[in-house]
DNA sequence: ATAAAATGAATGAACGTTCATTTACTGACA
DNA sequence: TGTCAGTAAATGAACGTTCATTCATTTTAT
């Protein structure tokens, strides 16, 4: 069995167990248990329990990252990527729904209590979408007075929000598809320079 | 003494320490220490380090209701009236910065790992962002395919997750005020008809 | 045969909660 | 006014449980 193999099934466990219990409810053993190794075993990947949840972030926001990139360069219209970069996350909510209650509940416990982490993977997650709006601004499709440093918190803090109703009670509430449209709405139409319509 | 006194101050250390050192990393003892108190006391007021939580979200959030209300309730126009709520969320975090952590951290976890306890108070907050934008839906101010009740999540979601950003790193970003204004300005223009101006 | 990987029982520190004891308060009575 | 019984409030040491981590031993691979 390659090193790789045991390393990913400890991260996959440890993302529902964190999922289900929370950083600070789920036990080693459970971990171990649902990844089908013993309890010391984790420790021969891992530093400790916090080693889990960090190295958690940085490999799967960089798979993320990776994908959301891909799909954003092939487009030209940045009021289309943020329309993409929008629906995407949403999307991943859906299709992985214990990874998106990880990384939005625990990354944020540990971006306040691990002083020492500055989580830079989250923190290129984010700039993509200042990005995309510096670039709108060039070319003069948003509205120049708009501080992309101010906009892209705000844009993911309205999608991460929705995310997080969605994930406490899927049923009762929006679509997701039907979310995503709506805050794409909303932010276009409060992006865009009134000149262009 | 009266009772309220040491309820109330045990609620004020619990603030504190847990913004400090969150929930799970607070000690019972920390609490009874800020408080003056013993340990033991606390469980004369308080059944348990949760009820601790709960107890403190319930009575604080309802204060800020009372509050944004008070001020909501003067105004007539609704693009001023979600200015305000805003601004005073904003706000908040400035004057009370440990209050905001926890509310903003801990509520989430409970949220999401006390089934039993739906957090109506919290609801309650953020409905008042969607009564705001139905008003101006039927004053003909804010666009009618809008859905408040996913409108009122972006907002809340763009204001938290700005607040977030000014409790970890208070120096190193924008102004609140500014941050407050920019905020408004792109969910204003995300909401008002076009016909309107 | 040797090394590397994996095991899981044992360890020990941490900490929420309890409860036997102490302290503070109240008002009745001489 | 001073004493004291009765009650309520507060105390904090001790308890018992939980669980991350370790490491002597076993298993697997070469």
């Amino acid at each position: 069995m390659r090193i790789s193999d045991k390393h990913q099934k400890i991260i996959d466990a440890a993302v529902n167990v964190f999922a289900e219990k929370g950083f600070f409810n789920a036990r080693i053993s459970d971990i171990a248990r649902q990844a089908g190794v013993a309890d010391g075993t984790i420790y021969l990947y891992f530093n400790n329990k916090y080693d889990i949840l960090i190295s958690l972030f940085e490999e799967e926001i960089g798979k993320i990252i990776l994908e959301v990139k891909k799909l954003i360069e092939k487009e030209e219209d940045p009021r289309r990527m943020l329309e993409i970069f929008i629906a995407q996350h949403l999307g991943l909510v859906r299709r992985r729904k214990s990874l998106a209650e990880v990384l939005q509940m625990e990354l944020r416990q540990s971006n306040k209590f691990m002083r020492e982490y500055r989580n830079t993977k989250f923190i290129e997650y984010i700039d993509i979408i200042s990005a995309i709006i510096r670039k709108g601004q060039e070319m003069g499709v948003f509205r120049p007075e708009v501080k992309p440093g101010i906009a892209k918190r705000a844009i993911f803090g309205a999608i991460d929000e929705c995310a997080r109703l969605w994930i406490l009670n899927p049923d009762t509430t929006y679509d997701i598809n039907e979310t995503a449209a709506q805050v794409s709405r909303i932010f276009l139409a409060g992006l865009e320079q009134p000149s262009v319509q």
